[in-house]
RNA sequence: GGCCCCGUAGCUCAGCUGGAUAGAGCAACUGACUUCUAAUCAGUAGGUCGUACGUUCGAAUCGUACCGGGGUCACCA
């Protein structure tokens, strides 16, 4: 029995009754009256704001409204006492039989247990890491790869129907870049190199691309045509690169469904077949643009553009699709992309980028409403920076400059829970330090490890009671014919797993994932705190010798925490400890 | 200058989308191991929620203006 659930649907019951009764003109928007648990304690097991809701939507005094549905809740079985305080809360004590309840729901859900559903089957489509093929992986794009696995987790177990999206960046001129540092790398591998070329990736990660192409090609690939040998570079580093990366990400746990080609979809004549449904539409013309308000230019210089028509959709301006000498720029390949996503007939498209593509995001909207003929629910999530962390010093992370940490480096340091936890240890969009030293240290400093402590020392209950052979349960009859009462501490654990269900419907509806990783951090202190209780200097134990009746529902209660702990970190891709280490 | 994000305890951050007397962790101080793992727990202390108006029964949350920090702004992707 989901105690919340039940509470949240009896309530939503009563507010339709009345609604329907005084004949609401407004839509009712049941969404904003929740159930949930109170800040403190005296204010009972769960409260709702229902009557100050539907209070301000009737203009009716929400003192006389909470009378109301307090006398229709108050006769259930499951409510031992309802009391209407403050402004208009309700707050409701729950029957303490019912708590064994709950244990039970959760035991026998195991897996499910917080599988709450609305999805309905929707199709997502939830692009995310997109990083281009020209270098491996850094702590960034791994931050928007965890946000992005996560929310998918997430959006499937509530019912959605995600595909994990890759756009792969091969099209556009910094594949050039590439392309010219790799074969200087491969001159210099034959002895033959002068100097990096001005515009390269100095990494040293492109050197086994150029040793690559030495055994395939071995000196052929100098004496042919520079078209033709930049083609077959091409491809070779491109392929390479994504193995590289694909191989960061199932290091990660993170697995896509699909890698959308830049380079094919221009093949295809995805652009233009976009462009002349925009032109269709009045949305392409050729114009200029006004240089930005206040940043002064000195060399800039008024161009005739191939425009779209964006400010017809609350873009800041329109924006430019070709270039002067009649190249895309970035824009056009991923306004047909987009344009794509729309095709392929998603309910929902979620794009998860860097923060620094912040200026990108109304751009994007503008293509997503001009492309779609029915309403498309569109989001950008931003990712804000990572700042790797050791010794107390930052780490610098460039491209350019050469001085790259490797994720695969990363990983023999702190593995891929540790690093997958971290990431979700703040909202998305605000910036995140990853403290290496930190994230080896065996304490509370380190999150992941406090919660896989819990773990741990559920496990470890678990199993000696086994030895004893109080575990496991169907071996032993019915919790709920066991009528012994619960202790204050263990309620509070009870009563935090209880909100499972509810994190998991808020984070999924508002697409935070870092929701879960907090609520964990509280499940764990709340095991800790009653594994550490005491009550008369007599430590509290999950076995108790010569008491079956308390072993029963004390372990009950242990396994419950460890399901919950489990579905969590599940979520979060990470596979929980059964010892520490 | 325009746009986006942030500003909450000394530090790092939550705050369930408008609710009750604003919460954690770290750091500081006090206390708890003969244990199913003390890598933990209990307690004390710490606040003008950047500032000012406004919206209403009610604001950290919404609006406007300002202050401070970061990001971004036409042939870079």
């Amino acid at each position: 029995m989901d105690i919340v659930n039940i509470l949240r649907e009896k309530i939503h019951d009563i507010v339709y009754e009345l609604v329907e009764k005084k004949k609401l003109i407004q839509p009712l928007n049941i969404n904003n009256i929740v159930v949930e648990r109170p800040k403190k304690l005296h204010q009972g097991d769960y409260s709702t704001n229902a009557a100050m809701v539907l209070g301000k939507m009737l203009s009716l005094n929400p003192k006389d409204l909470g009378d109301l549905i307090k006398l229709k809740l108050r006769d259930e079985e499951l409510i031992d006492d309802i009391s209407l305080d403050g402004p208009g809360f309700l707050n409701i004590k729950i029957n303490p039989k019912f708590w064994h309840s709950l244990i039970e729901e959760i035991m026998s859900n195991d897996n499910c247990y917080g599988e709450v559903s609305f999805g309905n089957g929707k199709k997502v489509n939830l692009e995310f890491v997109s990083a281009n093929p020209t270098g491996p992986l850094h702590l960034g794009h791994v931050r928007g790869a965890v946000f992005g696995d996560v929310l998918s987790r997430l959006l499937e177990f509530v019912g959605f129907e995600v595909t994990r999206e890759y756009y792969v960046n091969d099209g556009g001129a910094q594949i050039g870049i590439l392309v010219r540092t790799v074969y200087y790398r491969y001159l210099e591998k034959l002895g033959e190199a002068t100097e990096l070329p001005e515009e390269s990736y100095p990494g040293d990660y492109l050197i086994p691309i150029a040793e690559k192409l030495i055994a395939n090609y071995g000196k052929k690939l100098k004496n042919l045509a520079e078209v033709e040998r930049d083609k077959i570079i091409r491809s070779f580093s491109i392929g390479h690169m994504m193995e590289v990366i694909k191989a960061d990400l199932r290091s990660l746990n993170i697995q896509m469904d699909n890698f959308f080609s830049e380079q094919a979809m221009i093949e295809s004549n995805g652009i233009e077949i976009s462009l002349n449904t925009l032109k269709g539409k009045g949305l392409i013309y050729k114009g200029t643009i006004d240089p930005p308000k206040g940043k002064t230019y000195t060399d800039w210089k008024v161009r005739e553009q191939l425009l779209f028509k964006s400010t017809n959709f609350d873009d800041d301006i329109d924006r430019p699709i070709k270039k002067s000498d009649g190249s895309w720029t970035y824009f056009a390949p991923d306004l047909a992309y987009h344009a794509d996503k729309i095709k392929r007939g998603f309910d929902m498209v979620i794009d998860i980028l860097g923060a620094d593509h912040s200026g990108y995001v109304s751009r994007l909207k503008a293509v997503i409403k001009a492309f779609s003929e029915k309403p498309v629910e569109f989001e950008v999530k931003l990712v804000q920076l990572v700042k790797l962390i050791k010794n107390k010093k930052v780490l610098k992370m460039s491209k350019r400059a050469g001085d790259y940490i490797l994720i695969q480096d990363l990983l023999k340091e702190v593995s891929s829970d540790v690093i997958r936890f971290v990431m979700l240890s703040r909202n998305n969009d605000v910036p995140l330090d990853f403290d290496i030293d930190l994230m080896l240290s065996k304490s509370k400093d380190n999150p992941v490890f406090y919660v896989n402590y819990a773990h741990a020392r559920i496990v470890s209950v678990l199993k000696r009671a086994k030895e004893l052979k109080l575990w496991p349960l169907d071996e032993l009859g019915d919790l709920h014919k066991k009528t012994l009462p619960f202790l204050e501490n263990e309620l509070a654990l009870i009563k935090k797993l209880s909100e499972w269900p509810n994190v998991v419907r808020q984070a999924a509806r508002y697409h935070e994932p870092h929701r879960i990783a907090f609520y964990l951090n509280e499940v764990a202190s709340s095991f800790h705190s009653l594994y550490q209780s005491s009550s008369e200097s007599i430590p509290y134990r999950f076995i108790v010798e010569g008491s079956q009746e308390l072993c029963i529902k004390r372990l009950a209660l242990a396994y419950s925490t460890q399901i919950v702990i489990k579905n969590g970190l599940s979520l979060l891709g990470i596979v929980p400890l059964d010892e520490m280490y």
